[in-house]
DNA sequence: TGTACATCAGTGAACGCGCGTTCACTGATGTAC
DNA sequence: TGTACATCAGTGAACGCGCGTTCACTGATGTAC
């Protein structure tokens, strides 16, 4: 790396830290970009060479923490729990992060989850990585005999993570409702997802 | 009703029929309330004064389809069909319509489904009517013993809700998807949470 | 029924604001020779 | 190693655009008497 190059990567670093504490602070709509730039001690034409709108700045500024948060959780897994508890564990403690600054989350989730993936790289890498790490969940369960051989691991993965969307949905819409009463309610359809709904009689 | 307030509700009624026309020829972006108003005879000034803003706007506008879309669906529900089908009934229904302009509804979608209830008071009434739907079918396999009876009925319903929810990210997130392979993965999903995951041995 | 006033939907024009773009420029850094 | 030129990150200022607000005004309709 050049010096040029890293001098332009240290422009890039204090723009996407003024970012972070600003819209941590004032929430999107209330710091401009303006704002951002004089913070982390640039122009306002520094920032928008550097990031394509605000949105994918704020994606890139608000990801850090998120990873950290991913990371933290994966660590943190109780390993001997019971596998209820364990599937738990992560979007417990996402919903708990969230709930840290609710309206900022809930913009930002707003304007990553359901925007082509192409557009967002760092969320999209992030909702690969839950669902890879729930699909080795379940694939090790198999083995261990306590999911069913025949289960598709992909679509039992995918359904986790909707089951989650649900929540989380539920979660930003209803921003007076108590963050346990989301995780409680995840944690019920998430018991049902894994022993059915129907007699056995099929 | 007064002539005024006739002559009001009549005004909205041309801007809404505006605002459908635009919003799905051109997409959000790219009409202006300004061409709305002009559309709708009116001035831009008094689209403002009817709707809050234009995010409301397009709310009220593309509801009407909606709704008529999931009256249809209702309708024409196989009663005899298996659960399975069912339950899919309306999903699939929804998926394709969303699927005539995917990138409108991806807008509408993403501007509503994760806002606090009351400022999306329209999506809000539908979900609720799908999920009392949902609810009504699970209730009703109940009493014909195809679902066990110790079932919470309303988290069933919530999941149901649910991996549709994540369906249609998914049909959202990745444009070039087709929508016969969403729907398959959200059979998938479905079949799964009706039989569970895991074996008796609980 | 008529009159005099109040109400209110809608207008048109101006404005503020923030995002994003453009452009000519500076000055430091990199590179070719 | 030195020189001469090319490259490029960053600047500052101006601009266009659309949303949303504000305000004084018009003219039709409603209401009180």
């Amino acid at each position: 790396m050049n010096r040029r190059q890293a001098s332009k990567a240290e422009t890039r670093k204090l723009i996407l830290k003024a970012a972070r504490k600003l819209l941590v602070q004032k929430g999107k709509e209330d710091c401009t970009l303006k704002e951002i730039a004089e913070e982390a001690g640039a122009s306002a034409a520094s920032v928008v060479v550097h990031f394509k709108n605000k949105i994918a700045l704020m994606e890139e500024a608000l990801y850090v923490d998120i990873e950290k948060t991913l990371i933290d959780l994966s660590d943190s897994l109780p390993i001997n729990a019971p596998l209820l508890e364990r599937l738990m564990h992560i979007p417990k403690g996402f919903l708990r992060f969230y709930d840290s600054n609710r309206n900022l989350y809930r913009i930002f989730i707003k304007n990553t989850i359901l925007q082509p993936m192409e557009e967002t790289p760092f969320i999209a890498r992030q909702s690969e990585q839950y669902i890879k790490y729930l699909s080795i969940m379940i694939e090790g369960e198999k083995k261990s005999g306590f999911v069913k051989p025949e289960v598709d691991v992909s679509i039992a993965a995918a359904s986790l993570f909707s089951l989650y969307l649900g929540a989380l949905a539920t979660f930003f819409r209803i921003p007076e409702m108590p963050v346990e009463m989301i995780t409680h309610g995840l944690t019920a359809m998430t018991q049902q997802f894994l022993v059915g709904i129907t007699c056995e009689v099929l």
